[in-house]
DNA sequence: CTATAGCGGTTTTTT
DNA sequence: ACCGCTATAG
């Protein structure tokens, strides 16, 4: 290994192996080098793999690390180091252990859909009369209680707050039906996980023994269940490595707590803190803004990011008419430097404070034949078609869960309406017998029709046939797609839509499922329905079509995605676009008073992507609900000194501008000195 | 029980 | 502009 590539500080982290560490890497500052190269050289220190743990937030990081660690020491897929995200590792334990808090094995997964499913039953049975309360409101607020590992009995909350009270009402109802749907949300992957190791001595002291060594990538945005989890498994040896950078703590809002890396030291006594504070991927100009921007953050850890590159071009401004005019101009610009052989598409990325922004990129895009990918959004699994058939799936591996069983009973149309689903759910509950067992005897259920029981049988013994089908056969992908023939999708998805085109684009989603299933099955040497479904759940899929994000990376496209998604990454040209009040800092962190810190540090993430260039843009106008709104500049932008930007219109003549930008850009760079003396 | 038309909400960020 | 839900008629 070459430990005389890396700078001292970077060595200095790499070397330390005993004992607490906390480094503070600022962006671009080779923090997944020292990750890296800090697990290689544990190794080559004799270290087992197996004792090695590495947790992430993102499969996408957990999987890049995965990968250059495969680089320096080949295969570690068969080691037993893991390398995962908070939740893969708690699926790990609970894989192991959840029978010991009275769940089942072949548990759920809810997502934010079943959840909303769950709740809106639980906000129409327990809301006051006549009030409107909105769903996802309460879980939020639950969620955020169980991210502070409150239980329903400890939930805190303002008694004032009607949202409060009815979410402290409603909470105790939520957990118990998840319990008797045998499902857990996202959040309980974290509770339950921290209450395994909590109650369990033996566990705890069984997975102490074996991750000897624990490090932790973007420790800033832990929250107190992740906080727990971690001292569970490292009180013992405390041999605890922990990454961060609080400039860069963008997850508040789902609990995150820069409390815990602001006190590692006093929390563990004798840490040894190492500070990244050179930048090795980014011009001068762009730190400079980068440093400008966040300097206007009131609480930050005293640090000074220095420049190594060079001074690099001036940032571009550019303001448009609206949002087509940005995304014309952003396809100019990438067409411009394609053109003069500076770039390719992969070069490039797009990024934005919400996912809906990237709509007039896509149009613009695939109307200019500029390939691109978009990244998150979340797009795929969360399209009825796939979710109606991955409910199929999930019934079938646990037919406990009642949220998606109900989903699927009349779905495509088989003649049990919303009465007769009622009075099984009613039998179910006054008989408190699983609503699957009641419909497996329907016929003892007062005042269901012949014609509907027929139905329901035929339902009931269609998917008990199909869960002998997984069981037995091997290819899960040819007894799925089985399935959704005998089901009659295609069929059902024409008569349910009048536009043909439309149906046939929906049959192909639904094909892209068993696509990614056949794909889970290539790769996994034991494939079961329940592996895939949880890959699916937790995001760690290979995504539709079979590209995996790095696939998609690797492709030559640009690449669009939120300012979230692209903590971490880093590309020679950035488009930093829709700068504006409401979209950056959001119109949430506005209104409700709280944090434009927190967007102020995303737009430090997104503008320490960029190692080359850098172009901010905004729109004066914006279509919104159909309608055109004016729109102000982000105060952000006001922050950024004059003397590094140049700006424009949409509508200059690009030759114009050309010149112009030569001219401004031989000024700009007389003047820069003065900015880089101190 | 199902089909349809009209209405209202929609847009934070992710595991 | 669009989607999903609800009320109403068939």
């Amino acid at each position: 290994m070459d430990l005389a590539s890396l700078n001292p500080q970077q060595r200095a982290a790499v070397e330390h192996i005993d004992g607490p560490l906390l480094i503070l890497a600022g962006a671009g500052s080779g923090k997944t080098r020292v990750i890296t190269s800090r697990i290689v050289y544990l190794m080559t220190r004799g270290i087992p793999a197996s004792q090695i743990l590495a947790v992430t937030f993102t499969n996408k990081a957990a999987r890049e690390m995965r990968e250059r660690v495969t680089e320096t020491v080949g295969s570690i897929t068969n080691s037993g180091m893991v390398i995962s995200t908070f939740h893969s590792l708690g699926m790990l334990i609970m894989r192991e252990s959840i029978d010991r808090i009275g769940y089942k094995k072949n548990f759920s997964i809810y997502g934010a859909a079943d959840q909303g499913r769950l709740l809106r039953d639980l906000v129409r049975e327990f809301a006051p009369q006549g009030e409107k309360f909105d769903a996802d409101r309460i879980l939020s607020l639950i969620s955020a209680g169980k991210n502070r590992l409150e239980t329903p009995q400890t939930f805190r909350y303002n008694p004032g707050d009607p949202y409060a009270a009815l979410a402290a009402q409603i909470y105790p109802r939520y957990q118990k039906r998840l319990k008797a749907f045998n499902a857990v949300d996202f959040d309980d992957i974290l509770v339950l996980t921290e209450r395994l190791l909590r109650e369990h001595a033996e566990l705890r002291e069984g997975y102490q023994e074996r991750f000897r060594y624990v490090m932790v990538d973007e420790y800033q945005d832990t929250n107190l269940a992740q906080y727990k989890i971690l001292r569970l498994l490292v009180d013992g040896h405390r041999n605890f490595c922990v990454v961060g950078d609080d400039d860069q703590s963008i997850y508040a809002w789902r609990g995150a707590n820069p409390g815990n890396i602001l006190d590692f030291e006093k929390d563990f006594p004798g840490t040894k803190v190492v500070k990244l504070e050179s930048n090795y991927r980014s011009t001068g100009n762009i730190l400079a803004a980068a440093n400008a921007v966040i300097q206007n953050n009131p609480k930050r850890k005293a640090k000074q990011l220095r420049a190594t590159g060079e001074v690099g071009r001036p940032l571009n401004l550019i303001v448009c008419e609206d949002e087509e005019a940005e995304a014309v101009q952003i396809v100019e610009q990438i067409r411009g430097a394609l053109y003069r052989k500076e770039a390719n598409y992969s070069d490039f990325a797009v990024l934005y404070r919400t996912n809906i922004q990237s709509r007039a990129f896509e149009e613009q895009f695939r109307y200019e034949n500029v390939p691109y990918v978009l990244i998150g959004g979340q797009q795929f699994f969360d399209r009825k078609e796939v979710k109606d058939i991955l409910a199929y799936l999930r019934v079938i591996v646990n037919p406990s869960d009642e949220v998606n069983l109900l989903r699927v009973l009349n779905y495509p149309k088989r003649g049990i309406g919303t009465t007769s689903a009622d009075r099984l759910i009613c039998a179910s509950s006054e008989r408190n017998c699983p609503l699957w067992k009641v419909l497996a005897e329907v016929i003892t259920v007062e005042g269901v029709e012949t014609r509907v029981c027929e139905a329901v049988t035929k339902f009931v013994d269609l998917l008990t046939r199909y869960k002998q089908l997984f069981k037995a056969k091997s290819g899960l992908s040819g007894v799925l797609q089985s399935l959704i023939k005998e089901l009659g999708i295609e069929a059902e998805l024409q008569r349910s839509l009048d536009n043909p085109e439309l149906a046939r684009r929906r049959m192909e989603h639904v094909d892209e499922v068993i696509n990614a299933l056949a794909g889970y099955e290539e790769r996994e040497a034991q494939p079961t329905l329940r592996g895939f479904l949880e890959k699916v759940s937790l995001l760690d899929n290979e995504a539709p079509g079979g590209d995996s994000k790095e696939k998609k990376l690797a492709q030559d496209a640009v690449v669009l995605m939120s300012l979230h998604s692209s903590k971490g990454l880093e590309f020679d040209h950035v488009f930093l676009v829709g700068l504006e009040e409401e979209y950056l800092p959001h119109l949430k962190s506005i209104s409700e008073e709280c944090d434009v810190d927190e967007e102020r540090r995303l737009c430090y993430v997104g503008i320490t992507r960029a190692r080359k260039t850098l172009t901010l843009t905004h729109s004066l106008r914006r279509r919104k609900f159909g309608k055109m709104i004016e729109r102000i500049p982000s105060r952000f932008l006001e922050e950024i000194p004059k003397e590094l930007l140049i700006v424009r219109d949409s509508q200059q003549d690009p030759e114009v501008v050309a010149e112009e930008q030569e001219k401004q850009a031989s000024n700009f760079f007389s003047n820069i000195g003065a900015l880089f003396e101190d």
